[in-house]
DNA sequence: CGGGTGACTCGAACGTTGGTCTAGTGGAGG
DNA sequence: CCTCCACTAGACCAACGTTCGAGTCACCCG
């Protein structure tokens, strides 16, 4: 914002605070609330979700999202100890984006339906976040640790408690992750579906279930993943029961 | 194998067919089949797998393969087009380590189990491969298809067709994936599982429930991932009935 | 007013590494 | 003698996260 100010304070840079070598107090970013904010954590997170988003994870740079930033790539070392620093903080960050409903439904299980789905759309607007079950660090932000406590009070609530607790958490968690990563890597082209689907036609003799029902194309990912929650949900409200 | 050789031939590398030089022929390595086989698509793929599972993959280089197959490095670039082709191969591979059952049981659904539990295992042995989802790249692999098959075929039998297929499908391969991929990345150690715990302890007001069922140590992934196939699996036959 | 302090920023550099291309080697078979 | 298979060294070139030391500026204390 106010790229005009930069260019007229010269070689000066466009940061928050920048131009205050410039005499004209008009032109000069006041320094207290207004104008650009200089970097902080926040801004630098907020740019990191922006830049995976729009670039994937391969193109997460230090200098890159420096550079998105207006500054200099090392200045982001002196608000972030390291790179992952920043992925963690960026994945905890879109648990934050959405809130969570303040009050509890009646019946839990409407409870865990609105957080899998609203869950399942977060993963989706940013699917780089769905592959972090390969990162090999443990989610533990606040943000995501609100969730986790959200869903694991709902099944609280439907009656399970210890290991049956611990197994449904992780049935459903794996859900909602492993469905939105293969929906968003099995984003095919319409030439790639092609190709595939004339791949698997050619080798129908050898796989002809899965020739037949295409399964790589004509995915209704929505309602494999409604089905699947279903799935799960009414397998554990038949466990309380038992 | 035979590394005498190559200190007879002096700067010779080791090689199948390397020594050719010399004029004794009990120290050269016949060409037909005997010896160290040369550099085939199958042991680049071999090496791969065995590199992977030793490594990881991060180290998964193509000079790292190289060396330890003690071949140039773009030697492999005459058997393979790219470093992806590798991934993909090592990949199926895994899945042609293990053979599905010739006979179909009777219950379509033991079927499913036991190819469920059989795919767990080889995740497990190959942990990598369990963060495949990450990658843009469909699985299409003959091994794969094979198994693709299998599973379809059986819940063919179990009265799926059409969306509902797909739907079982995805969900038991996500639910295969994800358990692994978890499992696999939260293995922390004694003192990480400690910290987790003592971090999530100190927040026991924020996240009562979350912390009271230490989510991330004390995790039994086998019995996690049975209860979470059976949901799905009672579910699926439920589905079949109505 | 002026010297210092500490928050904040930056450029340069380090050291490592990656996949892949080009041009070429040498031996075996025809 | 020639061709082709299998293989190779070397180079290209671009990138990465991070450290270091130096700088800049607003502000506070005396």
């Amino acid at each position: 914002m106010n790229p005009e100010v930069n260019v007229i304070a010269g070689k000066e840079r466009s940061r928050g605070q920048a131009g205050a070598g410039v005499g004209n107090v008009w032109l000069r970013t006041p320094r207290g609330n207004k104008g650009e904010p200089p970097l902080t954590r926040e801004r630098i997170v907020q740019a990191a979700v922006a830049l995976l988003d729009e670039e994937g994870m391969d193109r997460l740079t230090m200098r890159h999202l420096a550079e998105r930033l207006q500054a200099g790539a090392t200045t982001l070392y002196w608000h972030v100890a390291t790179k992952d620093d920043v992925i963690d903080l960026a994945v905890d960050a879109i648990f934050g984006e959405t809130s969570l409903p303040d009050q509890r439904a009646e019946n839990p299980r409407d409870d865990i339906v609105i957080l899998a789905n609203t869950w399942r759309q977060a993963m989706l607007r940013h699917p780089w976040a769905a592959t972090l079950p390969a990162r090999q660090r443990p989610l533990m932000g606040p943000n995501f640790l609100a969730w986790m406590e959200f869903l694991q009070s709902a099944l609280m609530r439907a009656g399970l408690t210890g290991k049956r607790l611990n197994a449904a958490t992780w049935a459903l968690y794996n859900h909602v992750m492993g469905a939105t990563a293969t929906q968003s890597s099995l984003q095919l082209s319409a030439e790639e579906a092609r190709l595939g689907q004339e791949y698997l036609a050619s080798r129908r003799e050898q796989y002809p279930t899965v020739a037949a029902n295409n399964y790589i194309s004509d995915v209704d990912w929505d309602t494999s993943f409604t089905v699947g929650l279903e799935l799960l949900l009414d397998g554990i409200e038949a466990q309380t029961r038992s």
